[in-house]
DNA sequence: ATGTTATTGAACGCTTTGTTCAATAATAGT
DNA sequence: ACTATTATTGAACAAAGCGTTCAATAACAT
């Protein structure tokens, strides 16, 4: 990819993200955007359709990004990928966070949250079910495995949502052991 | 309060809670709200500052219709208020959302539902809070309080989500069973 | 060095917003 | 029934934002 393009379409991210954080996605104008990446407005038009489609291409570059290296695609991380339980891949999704990789902590707690929240439980979900077997021994009899996943995949969301929202005070493994406590 | 003001604001509410059901909140604009409540522009902006205040007022209204019959301030639900144990009220819940009283149900399931749940979950929080003594017997030891009543509302809601967008093929009792049996 | 491709900024038409105002109609109090 | 009050109306308005266009310029690849 052209460099240019590279560097216009990095500015036009990272003056969305600086925003996001700042104030609601309805609020955010064009012009802020181009004014805050130092790029012309006929250049954001020419990468992004419209700023709806700006977001979603923010979202494909952040949860790919995390969830590809959390299932082992990424060299840093091949340990994941040996391992044969969901916990560990659990606790290093935790890590990641604590991190703050690609400022997707910021983007879970702002008030923006529920466009980012979509994605994340639609790949965590993925990822829950790859792993069922290891959740299954857990699962009350009554409830259907649809159910089961899904009360998963919440739980681990709002926990981790309670822990942002705390200003993260405790560490991955304290999150951790409390998503185990309750599920 | 006039006759008049009254037909307005419920014209508007009505108009606006179908648009909610059919496209995103965003997308809404105040030529299609007036012209389904058939009222004019300027009634519109009597009645509401923006289409932001529309929404909060709407909020106002559902959640507060809810938790109010509820928590038995009203005289229909005065059996309510005599239960000392939060499960009844949680099943009265569940069965007014089954009733589909207001349109809550098309709002939490729709597009816009996060508009919605930032409320929903600050009254069932405080719903939950009120009660408190009646789930710490099942706390877990290392988790905190105040972890466990994000958790309790957070599975709840959990819960009421995945029943509304599976079309509620479940009654209000086997859901509140799943939700007791996972709790 | 040359052809290709991206950026730029200004200008444009269009939609939406929120306000204003005077004319009209409905309401409440007496 | 009369009157004063209050709500509705529709048209018109400025301001802001959107998305597009275009020709000039700069950066790139080979």
């Amino acid at each position: 990819m052209d460099r240019r393009q590279r560097k216009s379409r990095e500015a036009i991210f990272k003056a969305f993200i600086a925003l996001l954080s700042k104030k609601n996605f309805s609020k955010i104008t064009v012009a802020e955007i181009i004014e805050k990446a130092d790029v012309g407005r006929a250049t954001f038009y020419a990468h992004f359709e419209t700023k709806d489609f700006l977001l979603k291409e923010l979202c494909k570059e952040l949860f790919c990004h995390i969830f590809d290296t959390l299932e082992g695609n990424s060299k840093q991380h091949k340990h994941i990928f040996e391992c044969d339980t969901l916990s560990p891949v659990i606790l290093h999704l935790l890590q990641h966070l604590q991190k703050n990789d690609n400022h997707i902590l910021e983007l879970l707690a702002c008030e923006n949250n529920e466009l980012f929240l979509r994605y994340f439980k639609e790949n965590l979900l993925v990822l829950v079910k790859k792993q069922r077997d290891l959740f299954e021994s857990k699962k009350p009899e009554i409830v259907s495995d649809d159910f089961w996943f899904n009360y998963i995949v919440g739980v681990l969301v709002e926990t981790i949502l309670w822990w942002i929202n705390g200003n993260q005070r405790e560490d991955a493994e304290t999150i951790f052991g409390y998503f185990l406590a309750v599920v």
